[in-house]
DNA sequence: GGTAAAGCTTGATCTAAATCAAGCATTCCT
DNA sequence: AGGAATGCTTGATTTAGATCAAGCTTTACC
């Protein structure tokens, strides 16, 4: 493995129906016996700190994870020294899906800030999965949203232009974070511009000029990673790209 | 239901352990009883018409399909008519894992020539995912290479230059022809220039010239959809982003 | 606490690829 | 078989965004 992995005290560990985060990650309607087995299959949490990574291609596929607090991108590296960002994930996500082809990584997953991880290493993912069917549809479901966003950033990356594809991103986020209970309207930016441009397949530079561009038309105010966003349907009206 | 499919006489159809795709499609490992399942479970064979739709986007989520003979592409359709094409299938690969997230296909499906699939219909699909591990694991494998193929044309449309993108585009078609038995040096494409173009996120003109730039480097030879490879190692060097 | 290194923005210039335009070949349809 | 529509290629022109360059700010590190 490559990380400095930090496990928490076990004593530590938030109790999946306790965890703010079960509505979010976990199926649903799990019987009090299933629910226990679930739980007692988490058999840990980690940090792993900042720039530090969770896993990288080709780690053998241990877990599934769950980002409890922090952020997590996962990219593909290529021999010429370059990266392709594939995805951002953020408290409420379930990262390492990318695994199920051969048992090992596809990609790297490196984390943007010092970050919490719930693991439900593989062992209990495919005993839960083989006896529990609503716990197998859950991650079904999982696995299709991950797949959906996928579509969508190749949607963003073919179809869009630089101005829109910043927006549609902007509003994705602003989405995610209303619908988890944070503010829609004014947030953080985990990442850096660099990371952001790569992920929207654009120079740093560009990426900097469209946010100076939405600050000007006073649809958005940026200072550095806080983003308010002041006309969100202005906003939204500049994905024309929306899918039918 | 969108398309004119018509449904070939049950008594046409393979069984799976004489078809030829069975090695290609269907896990391995399984027990005599298993596969007699599976056979029963597969309960008939379509075709979709060129231009015919699989599915569209909304539709429920009725089957995974395997292509047994033709091609499919899958699409996102944005609001202003524009399309984003996410993948060709092959005769041997699996089509359907779109509408995991909510049981609803989330892309459309269409044939881009007359075309045969086995349909496994979803009821079947979860019984034995609940009752057969190796065919549970085969599933997750698949959806996983699913997954990979994404991550590749990520990298494809956010890194690469347009001569790369074909070229990167032509050694896939090629090596995948030859591990499915055919030749790797000379195949048709079975998609139009439009339909390539879109995919590899360029204009057609563009995607034309680039043809013509690897023909007059003595590297392909083009006749319309007819390719030869000519320099297969220096076509795959012109793939500079390779992945690590 | 001071210096170095990232990170971000803005401006000037350049270029890869889009768009516009036209013509030829192929397929589709009656 | 004839005509229309679709598909493909090549050339000329334009442009969105990359690259180059510089300065400024924030963060990281002895």
């Amino acid at each position: 493995m490559s990380a400095s992995r930090v496990p928490i005290n076990k004593k530590a560990t938030v109790a999946c129906n306790n965890c703010s985060l079960s509505d979010l990650c976990l199926p649903r309607g799990l019987t009090k016996d299933e629910l226990a087995r679930l739980e007692s299959a988490i058999d840990k949490t980690s940090k792993i700190n900042k720039k530090d990574y969770l896993y990288r291609r080709d780690d053998p596929h241990q877990a599934i994870y769950a980002v409890k607090s922090g952020s997590i991108k996962t990219s593909l590296s290529t021999l010429d020294g370059e990266e392709q960002i594939l995805g951002f994930y953020l408290p409420g996500d379930l990262v390492g899906f990318d695994a199920f082809a051969n048992s090992k990584h596809s990609c790297d997953a490196q984390a943007l800030e010092d970050t919490f991880v719930c693991e439900l290493n593989m062992d209990s993912f495919h005993e839960l999965c083989g006896s529990i069917a609503s716990m197998r549809n859950g991650m079904m479901r999982q696995v299709g949203m991950e797949i959906g966003r996928e579509h969508q950033l190749l949607l963003t990356l073919g179809q869009m232009r630089t101005e829109e594809r910043l927006a549609t991103f902007l509003t994705g986020i602003s989405e995610r974070n209303q619908s988890r209970g944070f503010s829609g309207r004014e947030f953080y930016l985990p990442m850096p511009r660099h990371d952001l441009a790569n992920y929207l397949g654009m120079a740093v530079e560009t990426l900097s000029r469209m946010f100076s561009r939405l600050q000007e038309d006073g649809i958005i105010s940026v200072n550095h990673r806080l983003i308010e966003i002041l006309a969100p349907e202005r906003l939204k009206g500049l994905g024309h790209h929306q899918c039918r």
